[in-house]
DNA sequence: GCGATCAGCGGCACG
DNA sequence: CGTGCCGTTGATCGC
């Protein structure tokens, strides 16, 4: 019986049990797929879960050093070292895990849980702004959510007091570059597509200082959207409690 | 003693020591800050490491469930449980981990490892390909690269044979809408300051069918990269081995 | 399965 | 510090 038997007796039951099994000793990692990867040997804890993930974890950063999803998982003594292999064929990729000394290995049994159930979500946002959209505007009125365009998903699309067709942008957190270009997207798709001018407003808590200088030079408009996280057991999975807009008229926004 | 003693003093002295703590057990989270979520009551590995990141895992998936970085850990007997919480100050949120049972903890003296060496990221391409960016089109020189606009950091910048500005945006994997708007931005800033027409270069794997359809409309080109990924211990740390171009023609560009 | 986008994005590097 | 952006992004949701 070798140093490894146990280590590979554990880890081959749980694969099979679908356990968590969490390793930690010196080992070295290779990965080659959509990059390659070298980890010089130190120690480390490997976390094995029930549907064929693997991440390898050093003593800092929540993310882990090396990680794969997906994966088959097989492990086997190697002269005198245990070497853990995950493989992936779509795309190919794999990792090795090579372990000098194993310290600890622990198999658990893990009933599925109930998963997170998260509030504050640009989803939650969306739905409560749908209910009512004077908050964005007296006079706008929904006219669709979600709507798939050839350049993209918009999120909301709305009708303004004056008959204008409005693109929303929604952002839970300050908006960047990416944000308005996105919405610009949509803008052009929108124009081109019904010949027609439309309003575009991105909402958000904020926005930087740069993108909102490239969000005017292409006329759009920027709300600003204060929410309020509710305690999760409350009625609604969050609460809009202010929203201003620039309130600039479609005349001032044709004017530039 | 009661049950949780033991536990406390662990993660205490982890705390103190820096250590990587893993502890098992059936608990109920709770997290508020940036958004706030509810876990329920389940079977989970709570993951503390030595620069203040904890994260809960379930079985499934590589990322955790909840997560916290950059925190202050305490932990507590509250009546018959046991309560890690972690803080943070900036962003304000805070993370309260409940067990009812506690079925292991460990603590791992964690010396700090090297970490990882990884090649064929997009910084990797960017420089091999600063060095004889012919691999792109013939006669293409380097002028600068990963120049600071104020709308964006555009990869390199570079004349072409017959003298004009040429923008190129590198993607190290099939490039999207973001790409394209990414690459136009720059476009659009370049086109601006220096009062000339300048040609966009969209550098990638690949790119998707909509997105192709969308930097066509903005009269940008696209250039196929093919790259190998080289053994780690080999001189380059990617090799470029093919790069077809459209081979469209300034004249043609201009012609759009 | 692919396409598109969000994410409590995290983490990094540079100003 | 903030700013911008990459990531072996991962994960979700809709077609």
């Amino acid at each position: 019986m070798t140093g490894f038997s146990n280590a590979k007796a554990e880890i081959e039951k749980g694969i099979l049990n679908r356990d968590m099994v969490v390793i930690v000793g010196e080992c070295i990692a290779e990965y080659s797929g959509r990059a390659t990867s070298k980890l010089a040997r130190g120690k480390r804890m490997v976390l094995i879960k029930g549907d064929g993930s693997i991440s390898i974890h050093q003593n800092r950063l929540v993310r882990p050093t090396n990680y794969m999803v997906n994966t088959k998982i097989g492990c086997r003594e190697e002269n005198a070292t245990f070497v853990i292999r995950a493989n992936r064929q779509k795309p190919a990729e794999k990792l090795a895990v090579t372990f000098y000394t194993v310290l600890e290995i622990k198999r658990f049994e893990m009933e599925q849980s109930d998963d997170l159930r998260l509030s504050g979500s640009e989803r939650d946002l969306n739905e409560i702004l749908m209910q009512d959209l004077s908050m964005i505007e007296p006079g706008l009125k929904p006219i669709n959510q979600q709507q798939h365009f050839r350049r993209g998903i918009c999120d909301i699309i709305a009708e303004d007091r004056d008959g204008n067709f409005v693109i929303v942008e929604l952002k839970r957190r300050e908006a960047d570059f990416a944000a308005v270009t996105q919405l610009q997207r949509y803008m052009k798709e929108v124009e081109k597509l019904k010949s027609i001018k439309a309003r575009g407003i991105l909402l958000a808590p904020s926005i930087r200082k740069n993108a909102l200088e490239l969000l005017e030079q292409y006329g759009l408009e920027f709300a600003k959207l204060d929410f309020e996280l509710t305690p999760h057991d409350s009625a609604s999975k969050a609460k809009i409690i202010g929203l201003e807009t620039k309130q600039q008229t479609l005349a001032q926004h044709l004017a530039k």
